[in-house]
DNA sequence: GCCAACGTTGGC
DNA sequence: GCCAACGTTGGC
């Protein structure tokens, strides 16, 4: 079983989204390197849920991958915002995956906390710049970012 | 709302 | 295949 890091805005697709859902496709990966490790996401996986570009940006909650790649629909919908005029039916460029809500915790983990981790230096997530929404978390990783969460 | 950092696009 | 221009991400 591997771990993952996924990044969303909540006030697009947040954790209280999911959880009112209990299961949701997760859309709208438009990077390669991101669909590269959707595919590779197995059903059963674990993954934080991590809530970007808001007050406090942070890991909020825990899912667990419900349903392995597969088409993402919304890039055949020309009246989607995640449209791509460039994927077609005969060739699907893009991937999602379906989560299912697993928990939500006490309280943000925040950024600023993750960062302050010595073990989590070579998570893409705290390093300056960085764009990618979502990552594989190594198991040292994951241990040391779950014994800091609040349940 | 600002803007640095980054990925993508397209002219050449 | 280079790289400038552009659009997007996301912390602050």
């Amino acid at each position: 079983m591997a771990y993952w890091l996924m990044k969303s805005e909540p006030t697009v697709f947040g954790i209280e989204h999911l959880q009112q859902r209990d299961v949701a496709l997760w859309d709208g990966v438009r990077n390669y390197q991101a669909r590269n490790f959707l595919r590779q996401m197995k059903k059963g996986d674990m993954a934080f849920f991590y809530h970007s570009n808001c007050k406090v940006p942070g890991i909020v909650g825990l899912m667990m991958i419900e349903r392995e790649g597969y088409d993402d629909p919304t890039q055949f919908d020309p009246h989607h915002a995640y449209f791509d005029p460039k994927s077609s039916l005969a060739k699907p460029r893009w991937t999602g995956v379906d989560v299912r809500f697993v928990e939500k915790f006490q309280d943000t983990l925040s950024l600023n906390t993750l960062r302050a981790m010595p073990e989590l230096a070579d998570l893409p997530l705290v390093r300056q710049g960085n764009r990618l929404s979502l990552m594989p978390v190594s198991d040292q990783q994951w241990q040391v970012i779950w014994a800091h969460c609040k349940r």
